[in-house]
DNA sequence: TATGATAATGCAACCGCTTGCATAAATTAT
DNA sequence: ATAATTTATGCAAGCGGTTGCATTATCATA
């Protein structure tokens, strides 16, 4: 069986109330009683039982990151597990555990428990699970949204880069370095964020409008823009929603023999490790998933020590800037 | 406050010991008496309290999926994530809660506190942070290491896949397609995995033998491979250790203008998801990840109940063929 | 109908720790 | 030296369940 705390206290002459208030370092105790309580726990090598602690101080002393993942696929996004690993830098500083747990199956059920169970005592959740019935259920429960979420109905407090900005930066750019027929590339439009960078797109864009959706897939980008290359007076740059899509665009643009960056630029969202082993390397609209990961990690700690309010939390994009852009190299 | 089940027993009209054998069917409960129970529960939407269930009861209900990752990068790493889904997947079926913790940093202080404060079940270790003092430690507490061990001493239970067979896999590939100077290519020339492939390379292979080793990243491969293919009778074929590696191979490839496959033929082991999208695309050494984390979470709960000794379970590799080794397509 | 076996439920201790209140010890003030 | 404070520790009641044992209700058997 395992040490306890009496056992704790009998070897070092207190009672075990004392050892409880050692530990938790928040009452006046002699340093000489300290020194029996730490000498005894040394000795007899003991660690306090967490759930024990948990239950009877009312904490779980753990937070909640929910995915929405239907596949592998999904659940690896560079996005999420990047943003998890500033979470959880966070939590152990606080002395908390990460739980993770995939609530695409459940339908609201798997947030449901974790909360009402007494399993975590905040959450991280996906704008995808959030709907107003969840909302209600969550109730004034610590959460915190990582992302926008699809609809802003009943939702009150999450951290997310701001899409809307990094579209503006990346259409900026392609206009700076003389592109003038600037096309919005891949995406589901009925996400936030993409309706979110399309609208930035929007705004700041001159030029004729053309937003092209794809499935989230290099091959469905690479069949969307074969035939609008095809054209005489196809766009001369693209921004694309991720990664794959550029992907498909550059294999698009070597198959019809289009130069990269002369004769179309090209900006794509998020930098993935081999964006920079393209050819020619990608421009990038850099989201930084561990500041993300980290704000919201603090803002959730906030709202479960009362020390803050709902809010919402932008991060600004900035652009990491290579070949696939460079026209004036031309 | 929370409801509880003296609330429930209550309003039932029964001792609170019947609404716990109601709630865990294991005892002989009239039907009517559960109607009522379970009438009372939903009327008062009562979820039992985790934490006091753990503690009476004495298990946990979660697994600890420990991580080694200095930096988001490691920790993105894509091995990594798919595994995790799978492993959330069956502990999700069998009523777990996965907690992650980085033990970068820690020196094994991690793992213990997860045991020893019985905040987990078991645990999935990755192979970097066994040692022969944690193993002592850890005794015979539940645990299943993910990837083989670097030092085998004292580990007795792991899954992982076969390294050896999938280089193997790979040198017959390249020299059936008639690749006769097959050479090796990436990773750390200390890490298990590496050691172990290039057996299975130095076995299959009955050319000249050439090991380059990278730092992981596709410059260095970049780099290291630059002067070896400027040489009249440099290698005709590579096994890559990584992806990564392969990319900073085409590069080099691409700048002295050697033609793949015709001139030189590539495998690489991991199917990245962007694998396909190069040109050419990779022929892949595919791990079956999913798979990996599932029998590596499988073979946890069968060690936490008790249903099986500690084992190592080796899954086999297979080849995923796409250009870059189809020499005889010349 | 009495009797033993079996099924259903209640009782109460316990899981290991926290914490409000009471008490005892130490310190300071008068 | 004694009273008034302050500080250090003990006591015991929880936290919300589980579970072995005791008890009562139910049923089958003779």
């Amino acid at each position: 069986m395992a040490v306890t705390i009496s056992d704790v206290a009998r070897l070092a002459g207190v009672n075990s109330s004392t050892v409880s208030r050692v530990i938790n370092g928040k009452a006046t105790i002699t340093q000489e009683t300290k020194d029996r309580v730490y000498a005894a726990m040394k000795e007899l090598d003991f660690h306090p039982n967490a759930l024990a602690r948990s239950l009877a101080s009312g904490l779980c002393g753990a937070i909640g990151v929910v995915v929405d993942a239907r596949d592998a696929e999904a659940f690896s996004n560079f996005f999420f597990s990047r943003s998890l690993f500033a979470i959880e830098q966070v939590a152990q500083e606080k002395g908390y555990q990460v739980i993770i747990a995939n609530g695409a199956q459940s339908k609201g059920r798997t947030i449901e428990n974790l909360m009402k169970e007494r399993k975590v005592d905040g959450l991280i959740l996906p704008p995808t699970t959030v709907s107003p019935s969840l909302m209600e259920t969550i109730g004034d429960f610590p959460y915190v949204v990582l992302g926008t979420p699809d609809s802003l109905r009943g939702v009150t407090c999450w951290v997310d880069n701001n899409n809307e900005q990094g579209a503006d930066l990346a259409v900026h750019h392609l206009q700076e370095q003389g592109y003038e027929h600037i096309a919005y590339l891949g995406g589901n439009q009925k996400r936030g964020f993409t309706i979110r960078r399309v609208r930035g797109y929007r705004k700041a864009n001159i030029g004729d409008e053309l937003v092209i959706p794809t499935d989230g897939t290099a091959d469905s980008a690479y069949f969307a823009v074969g035939e609008i290359l095809k054209k005489e007076d196809h766009p001369d740059a693209f921004v694309c929603n991720d990664n794959m899509a550029a992907f498909g665009l550059l294999k698009a643009c070597k198959k019809l023999n289009i130069q990269v960056p002369s004769e179309l630029g090209i900006v794509a969202f998020d930098n993935y490790p081999l964006a920079e082993y393209t050819d020619p390397p990608l421009t990038i609209v850099d989201i930084d998933t561990g500041m993300l990961g980290d704000q919201t990690a603090q803002l959730l700690f906030r709202r479960i020590d009362k020390r803050s309010s709902n809010q919402q939390i932008m991060l600004s994009t900035n652009l990491i800037i290579r070949k696939s852009s460079e026209r004036t190299a031309k």
